[in-house]
DNA sequence: CAATGTATACCGACCAGTGAATATACTCAA
DNA sequence: TTGAGTATATTCACTGGTCGGTATACATTG
């Protein structure tokens, strides 16, 4: 229908979302995500020029959520800075624990794809760590002396990432809770 | 030849060794193994039973050598223990200056394939991971109090792996050594 | 009519894996 | 020593299937 074309985009999204995160994006067919929409695939290239458009696309409506619920989480957490981090990984910690759980999609999907320099899904993983990492070192130099703020967002991202990868590739969320430690240490100190 | 069985099975896995490693394993075709090698795909499967032996191979061959390396980059380095696990990320943040780094290839293979869950290249990443922070353990229970040593075996990994997403995301080796450093303030503590 | 959106059917390229024949080297008996 | 037999090693040509992407025609709506 022509005066509807958001909800069949949005339907493309959503199916393409759903199957990329049970899957993994090179796992899955343009044909794949056209069936699960319920549409053709020739109405799927109607609306994304390509695979990588569909993609690009897919990882944008993820970002700001992503980053949101960090914050979300860090703002629902009682007591010092410290504690507050050490909350974030708390909460992935629990979220680690549904079966279906498959870690931070932006670093995944990176990964994935890290041998194609300059896929769209690189770019916007790389700019979802920066964006996280820079909110990060903005809450460090509120509540500390600055010059440490940028080193301490670099070591909370990388426990962070590390905790996404090992607790993906072991299956064993608490690793997430020993990143949290890690950080809550680093932080104090 | 006959009597040189093993130098073709040793040039197949030479060819596919520098495929996956360039190229990622998904994106690798047998077919492209096989012309690297100079050889037939059918004398390819003639060798391995499929494409995942194939892999399962490859990566048994890149185990030991790995785990050795960190063990001479940690030997190698004078002071105490912090200075030495610190000195495995000095030499890790040289390495990934060189252009064609491509970070740790178990991680970086275990990721690519992680909605495979029993495919032996998760099953050899898990192995890999578990038998660095295994000995990461059993250097901390010889020079510090036991209790601790798993603990701080687990988040030195999770800084490890951390730095190896990370600094192939963002193409920027520092991070490693922002690893190092927030590893040797935890062992020092 | 004309623009937008959807559908059927198809393309060439590539994928992992295989069938059948062939070449090479080793074994052992005459 | 030689020649037949056998196991190993390799090749060419192929299969059924999937991939991303498209040519073309049909439907709906203003």
């Amino acid at each position: 229908m022509a005066r509807t074309d958001v909800p069949t985009r949005k339907r493309i999204l959503d199916a393409a979302g759903k199957l990329f995160h049970a899957d993994g994006i090179r796992a899955v067919s343009v044909d794949a995500v056209a069936e699960k929409s319920g549409l053709t695939k020739r109405t799927l290239y109607y609306h994304f020029r390509s695979k990588d458009d569909l993609i690009a696309a897919y990882l944008e409506t993820r970002d700001q959520p992503n980053l949101a619920l960090f914050q979300r989480w860090f703002a629902e957490t009682e007591g010092t800075t410290a504690d507050k981090v050490q909350g974030i990984f708390r909460q992935l910690s629990a979220s680690a624990r549904h079966p279906k759980w498959k870690g931070c999609g932006f670093l995944r999907t990176s990964v994935e794809l890290i041998h194609l320099p300059g896929h769209p899904a690189i770019l916007a993983g790389r700019a979802h760590k920066k964006r996280v990492e820079d909110w990060l070192c903005s809450v460090f130099e509120e509540s500390r002396l600055p010059e440490d703020a940028r080193l301490l967002a670099r070591q909370v991202l990388l426990l962070l990432d590390g905790a996404f990868a090992v607790v993906l590739l072991h299956r064993d969320p608490s690793y997430m809770d020993s990143a949290g430690e890690a950080a809550a240490q680093l932080i104090r100190d």
